[in-house]
DNA sequence: CGGCAATTTGAACATTTTCAATACGGGTGG
DNA sequence: CCACCCGTATTGAAAATGTTCAAATTGCCG
């Protein structure tokens, strides 16, 4: 078959004197790279979803995971990309303060990094059109859910959790129940069906077009599978 | 409740003398916006999956859907993230020739638009480090497969799919089962006995620790739920 | 060579999907 | 302004699918 020898990829290396990275930076404002290179061994944890994002990473070699939990619930968080050396990690630093995932190495990596400040000074004037784009970005994937599966819970789990992450903003309330549940992962019958019981539970107010939550506290129990499961 | 009222989000509207992709256009090279309204309908598709990608859309209001459906099975795709006013869609022009998901509109809705030669002027010199940033990022979510679940076949056909696409890349065959389960939204007893399936159907080989695609027909036919289902 | 961790296998159980039927709600035309 | 229609959402019951938990296997690493 043809595909191509597993290793090769995972020991490509990327050198500064063909680095993306190193080129953009003698184009850019700096005109100098604040990267710098920092082993990692395979396994270990290089940042923790929900802790200040004060790092960017580019990957320059091996593979690194990124895993996210969402809610408060499920211990460890489940993979939610995978990424190969040539992409940046941890860039959301740049939108937001904390990071929106855990990545870890699930090889040996080498990774450059740098500060915050260091990204910040490195992409340039701040309202530039590209620097707007990728902050736009950045703050739309922040925000994107990971889609859901059974292995995230039940479905009743689920939309109680995507309603405490989601419910706040309010916008999403509002959209036909059978995107909702595609986003969920599920078929508008399970959803519907869990919108049922969240209701019997007391934790939210549904009509056919409407949707009020009752109690966050309730809701954030559901979702991390408290309450009498019953039946 | 806290929740904002469902509309209000929904029916604001991004004016250009407030927004920032013209703000951002008087400080680029271009010194001018190169995006123009357009209105669409609710419900009007407003690009096609794997259509080529020669615009770029920025939303000024309404709520517009993404719908991806990734291999070459499930039908119409399902809907992968919601974009709200302040969001580029098939910005992934940048980086590559097709788009990456179906968009279309769930409310009436304004859109901003510019051919894909727009953007390209717009987002200022290629090897900038914010426009470097900004194709790496675009890049890497265009590879990303979004959390398979249930409704997106069952666990067989979600192997398959997953083998189709990424197979041939090869990077993906030497990540641990655990992490590849995570992604395909299943547990990993669940993606080895569905492995397990495709290699006594001959379209794969696999060990413990490899992984061999035998035969990209066989395992095509089978992402689509060919083949007699037996059991 | 021995121990550990990941993967595979098995069987019972829980959940979700299916498919069909019903009930709404919004929009249309009279 | 009201009756009627149509598509979306809900409900029910059976069947399919995946999960769970435990046990056995295997490969890797020291």
């Amino acid at each position: 078959m043809s595909v191509a020898d597993p290793k090769a990829r995972q020991n490509a290396r990327i050198l500064c004197a063909t680095c993306e990275i190193g080129a953009a930076s003698a184009a850019g404002s700096g005109h100098f790279c604040p990267f710098v290179d920092r082993s990692r061994q395979a396994g270990e944890l290089i940042y923790l979803e929900g802790e200040p994002a004060n790092h960017v990473w580019f990957v320059k070699q091996g593979i690194i995971v990124l895993l996210r939990k969402g809610g408060e619930n499920n211990a460890e968080g489940r993979v939610r990309a995978v990424r190969f050396p040539g992409s940046f990690i941890g860039l959301e630093a740049v939108v937001t303060d904390r990071y929106i995932d855990s990545a870890r190495a699930t090889t040996d990596a080498v990774l450059c990094g740098t500060t915050r400040e260091g990204v910040d000074t490195w992409l340039g004037k701040k309202g530039a059109p590209a620097r707007t784009a990728l902050e736009l970005t950045l703050r739309a994937e922040s925000v994107d859910l990971p889609r859901r599966a059974p292995p995230d819970g039940n479905a009743v789990e689920r939309v109680a959790a995507w309603l405490c992450e989601e419910g706040p903003r309010g916008e999403t309330l509002t959209l036909p129940r059978r995107i909702v549940a595609d986003l969920l992962g599920m078929r508008p019958e399970t959803l519907s069906r869990a919108m049922a019981i969240l209701a019997e539970r007391g934790a939210i107010e549904v009509s056919r077009t409407n949707l009020r939550i009752v109690s966050e506290n309730k809701l954030a129990e559901l979702a991390s599978g408290g309450s009498l499961p019953s039946s």
